[in-house]
DNA sequence: GCGGACTGCTTACCT
DNA sequence: ACAGGTAAGCAGTCCGCG
């Protein structure tokens, strides 16, 4: 199993470049199949595809009481369908092709609103009997027409929004009848939206609809986790998951019941030493030896049958697709397979749902959002993710893995099933939990949901409410055409409009420093000012007309006051219910578990509020709408302008403030209360205390500041003695004088801490003078974001430092982070591996630690030149 | 032929 | 591949320089 970053890369697809979202699904090739019974118990709804043998949508049920997986299929008729503005004679008339075309079903007239145009139409509705036929097959009706609507979409998707299904909720089966189970909320919980939202009852219906996505449960879902070995004759190279050529030697399966196995291949000449069954890194894993590959892998799948989740880390692209080709070699026939491959590269378990933990955890939105960027800035392998998630630390394996005895390669690769089983249960089942909740807020089965990024959830989120109010969803290049362009200037080249202010700084140490924060600035816009695609520049002249309507007055974007905008009530909702009950919740509740579950939900919510706006100014965004974001950011720069006005008006002293912050340089308590309501009241968002420094060093630039909180704390912004690429000399040096720094206690205090600081600087000085430094603490470190090849405009350092490892055969790719050090070599750098401290180019790296340390130093009016000399060398 | 001013590319950060 | 704004370093280009 691949498990460094460059290993993963061979097995990223390549030729997979779908420009066009087929409505194809999967062809379920297994026969492999779950009870379906006419009467079930509550279960969970893990996921919702189609089922190409029987041409119908297929529900998986799992009922977590007793254990068991079941299927439903659809047994309302529901069919693949696509909407055309061409009245059905014309069709019959000018477009008789669509008849001849064989998964032609029936057509329809259906009556829908229309959110560009803003008015009720009457549309053509044609059924299909595969979803082949309405668009991604050979011929196609969708092709075969001028114009047409929701041809796109896939239609298990499309199941899921017809019938209001919200996958990870509780369903059961009664009757064959398909029935959501209730879920028990508390009063008091339905009280803070009744309290809220009093008198509007858009958004009390809403909330209540919305509130038992929250409150249901989230059941233990049994699981297994599942890492694969492979016999390879090259050291270092990996074998082809799709030629599968080598042995599968061996199979570890952690389970969440406690499952612990490795499943192993007997190999000639290969004997089990007895006295080596002790060194078993867990004592309780049960070894199960195999005569024959075949054996081996039979078991497997009766293994994991027993499971309604597999959980791999990188099993897409190399687990199971290497265990599925590997089968078919072996002479399994696709039927007799649990897995089946996609076209678009996934791997999936067909009683159940395959989760890729790989997958899951490289969306941004998840690396970020949910987990605080904790495991980001460095590689996204299963050892670096566990170690910085569970701060469980890696272990070196010292042979290749066609050289361990039984014993070594049974912990090799029970540790990684481990790990990965672990990287689902930390914190009280963090990640089922969160996978679970995004589903329910997406409507998206968990199998897309861990495998596509914010912007899919987003729009299948509101595609659902779309249907559900009986609107068209609209093409991409209808919102387009009906909303125009943007009215803004980028600063940045290559961007497409205007964003966020960045005050000033003016250099200096401030005692005592308060920082207001917009809450959540970009959503809240979102809510108080109805932005929605449909609502902004909306189509009816008289609110186009109307000066009041225009939320800033120097853009020529209005908003619609008639009704509101489907995505202002959508973010408002969730951003609510984060603020007001589910953060509320969290703080409050006693039961630890309860407490964890309310964070899971909150941070939930986070991740969809927090991409709101931006999906609005992303192309691959099917409702991308530049005017509605360029006033997003318009109305957030309003808002920070006019509160810096209103702060100097009430004689506060504003010293920086970036996007929705605000810095107030000793303030009156009064006052600050006065902003605060002020800024509530004429502007209607929430402003808060965010965080108050006892003392805050700002170095003039912008994005760039240090400070003390009031616990003591160090806050360090921007500076580049916190960058991951500065050489560790550079980082200490800055820690150091940082630390000095703190031990400011007031304002008489800074001659004597200066004084400290500048010997200390001198220090590091000369002993970079002297060469007096170990050569890895020179490293500079520097991630390849790109094929090297790809590097054709120039070439950077860190790229020369790659190709001069390429030399050596290290083969660097996309997310490698490069070791290199400044030398005075003809290069002028040298990979860190290659060079010697003689090598090392002396006045680059004075001046690093120059840059390193001005941020500081110019904060305390202390320049590094009179500290060093001017010394030139 | 060389150095300074400039632009553009690249990475890593902030909100 | 949810957005734009900023810092910093280097590569490459242009231009002046009697």
């Amino acid at each position: 199993m691949p498990k460094d970053k460059d290993e993963l890369e061979q097995f990223e697809e390549q030729e997979e470049e779908e420009v066009e979202e087929s409505s194809e699904e999967y062809i379920q090739e297994s026969a492999i199949t779950a009870e379906t019974p006419t009467n079930t118990p509550p279960s969970i709804l893990i996921d919702v595809t189609y089922d190409g043998k029987a041409g119908k949508a297929l529900l998986k049920l799992y009922d977590f009481i007793n254990d068991r997986i079941y299927y439903w299929y659809d047994n309302t008729g529901h069919r693949p369908y696509l909407i055309t503005d061409i009245p059905p004679e014309e069709v019959a008339s000018k477009y008789r092709a669509v008849f001849r075309v064989k998964g032609f079903d029936h057509m329809d007239v259906v009556s829908k609103f229309d959110p560009l145009e803003m008015r009720q139409k009457t549309y053509t509705i044609i059924y299909a009997k595969d979803p082949l036929s309405i668009g991604g097959g050979r011929e196609s009706i969708r092709d075969l027409l001028p114009r047409s609507w929701e041809a796109r979409i896939k239609y298990h998707l499309s199941y899921i929004y017809d019938n209001g299904l919200i996958p990870g909720m509780f369903y059961r089966v009664e009757n064959g009848k398909l029935t959501r189970v209730g879920v028990e909320v508390p009063g008091d919980i339905r009280k803070l939206g009744e309290e809220l939202y009093a008198g509007d009852d858009e958004y009390l219906g809403a909330f209540r609809e919305w509130l038992p996505l929250f409150q249901a449960p989230v059941p233990p879902l049994k699981r297994v986790a599942v890492d694969i070995e492979v016999y390879t004759p090259q050291e270092n190279k990996i074998p082809n998951p799709r030629e599968a050529m080598y042995e599968i030697i061996a199979i570890g399966l952690a389970g969440s019941d406690g499952l612990k196995r490795v499943l192993l291949l007997r190999r000639p000449g290969m004997e089990m030493n007895p006295d080596e069954v002790g060194m078993l890194l867990s004592s309780d894993v049960e070894l199960m030896f195999f005569d024959s590959e075949r054996d081996l892998l039979k078991e497997f799948f009766k293994e994991i049958m027993a499971y309604p989740i597999l959980v791999t880390f990188n099993g897409d692209s190399f687990d199971l697709t290497y265990i599925y080709n590997r089968a078919l070699k072996l002479g399994f026939r696709k039927e007799e397979l649990p897995i089946v491959l996609t076209r678009d590269g996934e791997a999936r378990y067909v009683l159940g749902v395959h989760i890729d933990l790989y997958k899951f955890f490289s969306i941004r939105a998840v690396e970020v959002y949910a987990f605080g960027g904790k495991y980001s800035g460095g590689e996204k392998t299963l050892d670096a993710i566990a170690s910085a998630l569970l701060g469980i630390s890696k272990v070196e394996r010292e042979k290749p893995i066609g050289e361990l005895s039984y014993i070594e390669l049974a912990n090799y690769n029970f540790r990684d099933a481990l790990l990965t089983l672990y990287l689902t249960t930390f914190n009280n089942e963090l990640t089922m939990k969160l996978i679970v909740l995004l589903a329910r807020i997406s409507k998206t089965p968990l199998n897309d949901v861990s495998r596509y990024q914010v912007s899919a959830w987003i729009r299948n989120m509101v595609y659902f409410e779309h249907r559900r109010r009986g609107w068209l969803i609209p093409n991409k290049e209808d919102v387009i055409n009906a909303k125009g362009g943007v009215a803004t200037k980028a600063l940045i080249k290559n961007k497409k409009y205007a964003g966020a202010i960045v005050i000033e700084p003016v250099a200096g140490i401030y005692p005592s420093v308060y920082v207001l924060d917009f809450a959540s600035l970009y959503p809240s816009i979102i809510k108080r000012w109805n932005l929605s695609y449909e609502t902004v520049r909306c189509p009816d002249e008289k609110q186009a007309n109307d000066p009041g309507n225009k939320p800033v007055p120097n853009l020529p974007h209005w908003v619609c006051t008639n009704m509101r905008g489907l995505t202002s009530l959508l973010v408002g909702l969730l951003r609510d219910m984060r603020v007001y009950v589910y953060k509320r919740l969290a703080k409050s509740e006693k039961d630890p578990q309860q407490k964890d579950y309310y964070n899971v939900v909150q941070a939930a919510l986070k991740v969809f509020i927090n991409a709101s706006y931006g999906v609005f100014g992303a192309e691959i965004f099917p409702l991308y709408c530049p005017p509605l974001a360029e006033l997003v950011t318009a109305l957030g720069r309003l808002a920070i302008t006019k509160t810096i006005v209103k702060a100097l008006d009430l004689g506060l002293t504003p010293i920086y403030g970036d996007t929705d912050s605000l810095f107030l340089y000793n303030p009156d308590m009064g006052k600050l209360e006065e902003l605060v309501n002020w800024v509530k009241e004429e502007l209607g968002i929430d402003i808060e205390l965010d965080k108050a420094y006892r003392i805050l060093a700002l170095s003039g630039r912008k994005k760039n500041y240090a400070g003390i909180l009031q616990d003591g704390s160090v806050d360090m912004k921007g500076l580049v003695g916190k960058k991951r690429n500065t050489p560790d000399i550079a980082k200490e040096a800055v820690k150091d004088v940082v630390h000095l720094f703190s031990t400011i206690g007031g304002i008489g205090d800074v001659e004597k801490v200066t004084e400290a600081i500048k010997d200390r600087v001198k220090e590091y000085y000369l002993m970079i003078r002297n060469k007096d430094v170990p050569l890895d603490k020179l490293a500079i470190k520097m991630a390849v974001n790109k094929p090297i090849s790809d590097y054709t405009k120039n070439t950077p350092q860190h790229v020369k430092a790659a190709e001069l490892l390429s030399k050596y055969g290290v083969k660097v790719g996309p997310g490698d982070i490069i070791f290199f050090v400044k030398t005075s070599t003809k290069e002028g750098v040298k990979p860190v591996q290659l060079a010697r401290i003689d090598e090392i180019d002396v006045d680059k790296y004075v001046e690093y630690l120059r840059t390193s340390l001005e941020q500081i130093l110019d904060a305390l009016g202390i320049s590094f030149e009179n500290i060093v000399g001017s010394r030139l060398m």
